[in-house]
RNA sequence: GCCCCCUUAGCUCAGUCGGUUAGAGCGACGGACUGUUAAUCCGCAGGUCUCAGGUUCAAGUCCUGAAGGGGGCGCCA
């Protein structure tokens, strides 16, 4: 094909020669003002048109979501609202748009709603277009930030024959028919004779694999897709995801809040220098949603104003305890507001309860730790007093838990006895114990879930429009 | 898995107490327009009121069920 200037290479191209750029009208007003999005950036090119050097069955095809291409000279622009503008010689239709059919009228201002029922093509809207540039910055950014720190991006695998991550439900993976599967001599189903020989089904976490990697590598990560079986019907769950798990050797759990504070802060220090168009995007847009909404219910700051708050303020960090010591003396559980409201140590956090300390209490970024063993997962590291783990969950506003971690249990006596009091089947999971059991090290890690990193840095407030084609209870679409 | 809400034109939404012929803005379409910025101006068309039953002299409006969508909770990242 033709060589093309990108619309974002060309706003810093020089000016008065000859380019041939590509992509989707936007809008064409005047019969002579195409406004031209090519998706490498948010702003589009505005490209004039010669009435009396274009064909008039040209102009007429010239509408809201046909692709052209157009040669012409770059020159300053004539009028007011672009710093440049291109003349166009020549303009070729590649693609027309019938505008009767065509289900985006950016005009009409579609909902979310609508457009995610139509997701294969809301690319071509603003708003989502700069949600999955921001959502590359935020993909690429967590490579640099790892790699610059020494990290090694462990594959962990997608298929696991592991039944015991205890992350969640899973999704099982067979080539056996469904309808007629071989039985072994109990009746059972016989997955000996299954694709692997056993029974197979899609990860819901590569942490433990990423233990076994930072137990020779020192600091690894992994980041790839997880699946959970769940019937999760919420704006923060999806049943495919993406998921960033460090772990690292000669670590313990202050260790990993600090990475993971710092992560998070550059993550969104990031997307500022690297998006701000897209980002100040976003901002107007969650302006004019806001406006619908009564006072009340509007934010207190801007997005940009609130991620900068979160990159500038220390996150809070407490323990479970001292959480259960505010929630407990807190006016809305004394005052009955609590649907279920705290009555001593023990009990498990309720989002009302994180959204309080987050939000009311604290309002930044809040990292709890040392939570109950008894509502935590076998691999963490048990403290001192036999009751708590070092467990941590970084909680945000409005996304809730966005990273959830630990300090690692590497003590083999210890793990196995939590173990067995957590009928975790041991002979399964002996490749998993062997790290303790040659050379074990203290170590650390935690789990961050991209979507909600995406959701947060985006201001979005439906997971389901931070990835591109979301997979939910009762629905894979594309 | 539990609870609540919504579904009216292509989109966003009004539609009063059940009462005659179903309303607006935007979009689309036709026209005008060589400096527009969600262009503007003039004109015009567009409806299985989500679907299936029911109540009623009469249903967009009330009842039951289904489908689709949204929100909250739980599980978690």
């Amino acid at each position: 094909m033709e060589k093309r200037t990108g619309i974002k290479e060309i706003f810093s191209a020089p000016v008065n020669q000859t380019y041939t750029v590509m992509g989707w009208v936007r809008t064409f007003r005047n019969n002579m003002f195409i406004a031209l999005n090519d998706g490498s950036t948010m702003d589009n090119l505005q490209v004039v048109i010669d009435g009396e050097k274009t064909d008039a069955d040209i102009i007429r095809r010239i509408t809201s979501g046909a692709s052209i291409k157009a040669t012409g000279q770059l020159i300053e622009s004539q009028g007011k609202g672009q710093t440049v503008e291109l003349l166009a010689e020549t303009v070729e239709i590649l693609g027309e748009c019938d505008p009767e059919t065509y289900p985006i009228q950016l005009k009409n201002r579609p909902s979310l709603e609508y457009l995610r029922e139509i997701a294969h093509l809301r690319f071509r809207t603003n708003a989502f277009s700069a949600i999955f540039r921001v959502r590359h910055a935020l993909a690429y950014g967590i490579h640099k930030f790892f790699n610059d720190r020494g990290f090694y991006y462990i594959h962990s695998p997608i298929i696991t024959g592991s039944d015991a991550e205890g992350a969640g439900d899973m999704f099982q993976v067979t080539t056996l028919d469904i309808k007629n599967p071989p039985l072994d001599e109990n009746g059972n189903i016989n997955y000996k004779e299954d694709f692997f020989g056993k029974h197979t089904n899609l990860t819901v976490s590569g942490q433990l694999e990423a233990e076994l990697a930072a137990l020779a590598l020192s600091k690894v990560y992994t980041f790839g897709p997880t699946f959970r079986a769940e019937n999760s019907n919420t704006t923060r769950h999806l049943a495919e995801f993406w998921m960033i798990e460090p772990e690292v050797a000669f670590a313990d759990l202050d260790d990993n809040m600090d990475l993971a504070e710092d992560m998070l802060k550059y993550l969104i220090k990031y997307v500022l220098d690297t998006c701000p168009e897209d980002i100040a995007y976003l901002e107007k847009r969650l302006l004019e949603e806001e406006k619908n909404k009564p006072q009340a219910e509007r934010s207190e700051m801007s997005l940009t104003q609130k991620l900068h708050f979160c990159i500038e303020q220390p996150f809070e960090r407490l323990t479970y305890t001292e959480a259960i010591d505010i929630l407990k003396n807190s006016t809305p559980n004394k005052k009955g507001k609590f649907q279920f409201p705290i009555e001593g140590w023990g009990a498990d956090l309720q989002s009302e309860h994180e959204r309080y300390l987050v939000e009311k209490h604290f309002k930044k970024p809040v990292i709890l730790t040392n939570y109950p063993k008894e509502i935590k997962a076998f691999y963490m590291r048990l403290d001192e007093d036999g009751r708590t783990v070092r467990a941590m969950d970084v909680l945000f506003p409005g996304i809730g838990e966005i990273i959830g971690g630990s300090q690692r249990e590497e003590r083999y006596d210890v793990l196995l006895q939590r173990m067995q009091e957590m009928n975790i089947p041991v002979d399964e999971m002996s490749w998993f114990l062997d790290t303790r059991k040659y050379g074990s090290v203290p170590h650390a890690g935690y789990g961050l879930g991209f979507e909600r990193l995406v959701l947060f840095v985006t201001g979005m407030t439906n997971i389901r429009d931070v990835i591109p084609f979301p997979r939910f209870p009762g629905s894979a679409e594309f």
